[in-house]
RNA sequence: GCGGGCGUAAUUCAGGGGCAGAAUGCCAGCUUCCCAAGCUGGACGUCGCCGGUUCGAAUCCGGUCGCCCGCUCCA
């Protein structure tokens, strides 16, 4: 399976289609159609449930992306890449413009016929106003001409823009828990430890968008900052590493419980070199993507940086009184920070099959039923019976009380299941002559349908009344395989 | 950003200066009592976009946008 058969499947049935097709694309921008954004609300809203809502020590948030732009010099984003950088040609080493001639340089000046003398620091050349032009380390390689480099985008608000404040789009969620962080513990009354999660667009300039929705520019992030008593032990522990290791495990038993396969997930500890400046220790959670293993999540202890950098900079006290102590403490954190579309992704690539059943391909998605956009479609057997029809849409409208349900008649049978199986539909509910009866021949209605699975395309006879409390329980995570032992088998052929 | 490859129907692709093609899919009808069945009919294209060369450009050239691969970058 590769990249090229997800991105098609998910055109041509509707889940992801390239932003501004039709103007010829806008490269790093995805947009999310029917069954996407189904699908997508179904990650979101797992999410939300399993670490907010089922959870007594966490509570959500939803900050504007926009935000005072003394938030983002107090987080070390405006200090990041907003430098003139060039890059060698040869040796593909990347260096500050404003930097680069602070040391003497040797130029090989145009306006002197090319002869060749010493700069001094400082400043470019008297004579043709050049700067160094090339690499200070290999010595070789031509330098690009200086580029800004800003990996937030840049915006104003306000209607005249001369007038108007600079700020940024927010690149990440997480700050605006942390300057919103005495407004809950206040509000809330919570105790430490307690969490903050927040699900929301972040937009980053990136300098190589690409794979698909794996990098992009606009993206969604599922973001926990998670805040702990720096002062306390837990299992003979401090508590933020203890708590860094229980989010790790937590988080990676999400993506499992929801079907990643446990061979596509894995763990990487950063290197010392590679951590950033405010962590302690981050991990990722690495899925086996079409392109190769890539960061899924990353899991960061940010220790007490961000409220201390937020303290300084708005004059505000971000602590937390520690009762038994009698001591104001500032809570590190931990942050499992993991992308929307991204897990999109991972559960889209993670749920691909193709099977050959008959002599034939067929194309499915095994999503986990709570994941899949639909999770029902009523199909009638024959769409010539106006009997069939009628009572098809009628189970269809009561069950889309509940759940998606679709209903198509456009096809044959066989052609309708594999359509669902495309897009990962769980179930398919069939109405057929038995189930409402044939006057002709004076035979009556049994009022019961066949429902079949998509994975083991079995199917099951159960009665019309009785598919809302099914469906409860294949939905609300009973297998199939209890379920189906209560009802005959239905023949396939 | 650099190097290479590619943009033709919804999808996968063929065509390579002279009528725009195939398969699959899609739509309608017939048929069919459960897994892409069959038959008949149908719709679908500014050949990514802009410009140039030419009597004539999907085809050649330049630019641009987008996608893919590699390198690089990646809070």
């Amino acid at each position: 399976m590769n990249m090229d058969t997800l991105v098609s499947l998910c055109k041509r049935r509707g889940f992801v289609f390239q932003s501004s097709e039709i103007y010829g694309g806008t490269g790093s921008c995805w947009d999310y159609g029917p069954l996407g954004v189904e699908l997508k609300n179904n990650i979101k809203r797992l999410w939300w449930r399993d670490h907010v809502q089922l959870r007594a020590d966490m509570v959500g948030l939803d900050a504007s992306i926009l935000m005072h732009s003394a938030v983002w010099k107090a987080s070390g984003h405006v200090d990041h890449f907003t430098d003139p950088m060039v890059d060698c040609r040869a040796c593909q080493r990347r260096f500050r413009a404003d930097k680069l001639d602070e040391a003497p340089w040797i130029h090989s000046c145009p306006a002197k016929k090319d002869t060749k003398f010493e700069v001094p620091g400082g400043e470019p050349c008297v004579h043709c106003g050049n700067r160094r032009t090339l690499c200070p380390e290999c010595g070789k390689g031509q330098l690009t001409e200086p580029r800004q480099f800003n990996l937030m985008f840049k915006t104003f608000m306000g209607p005249v823009e001369e007038d108007a404040a600079v700020t940024y789009l927010r690149p990440e969620t997480a700050q605006g828990i942390f300057v919103n962080f005495e407004n809950v513990l206040q509000s809330m009354r919570l105790k430490l430890p307690f969490g903050i999660a927040q699900i929301g667009k972040a937009f980053r300039n990136e300098i190589t968008p690409g794979n698909f929705i794996f990098r992009v520019r606009e993206l969604e992030q599922m973001e926990i900052e998670y805040f702990v008593n720096p002062l306390d032990t837990v299992a003979g522990r401090p508590a933020d590493e203890y708590w860094h290791e229980q989010w790790i495990e937590e988080r990676r038993a999400w993506y499992r419980r929801y079907g990643i396969a446990a061979g596509n997930l894995r763990l990487r500890e950063h290197g010392k070199d590679e951590l950033s400046h405010y962590s302690k220790r981050t991990v990722d959670i690495e899925y086996r993507f079409p392109m190769g293993w890539s960061e899924l999540e990353g899991i960061a202890n940010r220790t007490d940086f961000d409220l201390k950098q937020h303290a300084k900079f708005s004059g505000k006290s971000l602590t937390y009184f520690d009762e038994e102590r009698r001591t104001h403490v500032v809570p590190y954190v931990i942050e499992p920070s993991a992308g929307v579309d991204r897990s999109f992704l991972a559960f889209l690539a993670d749920a691909y099959r193709e099977e050959e059943v008959r002599g034939e391909k067929r194309v499915l998605l095994r999503l986990h039923p709570e994941l899949a956009p639909v999770k029902i479609a009523v199909l009638p057997l024959l769409k010539k019976r106006d009997e069939i029809v009628a009572r098809a849409k009628e189970i269809r409208t009561e069950l889309a009380r509940r759940w998606v349900t679709v209903y198509d008649d456009t096809a044959a049978i066989g052609r309708l299941y594999r359509r669902q199986d495309e897009v990962g539909t769980p179930f398919c509910v069939t109405v057929d002559v038995q189930t409402v009866g044939d006057p002709e021949k004076g035979e009556p209605g049994d009022d019961r349908v066949t429902i079949r699975e998509r994975d083991s395309m079995e199917q099951i006879r159960v009665p019309v009344a009785e598919l809302v409390r099914i469906f409860q329980e294949l939905l609300g995570g009973q297998p199939w395989s209890s379920v189906v032992q209560r009802y005959p088998a239905q023949d396939r052929a």
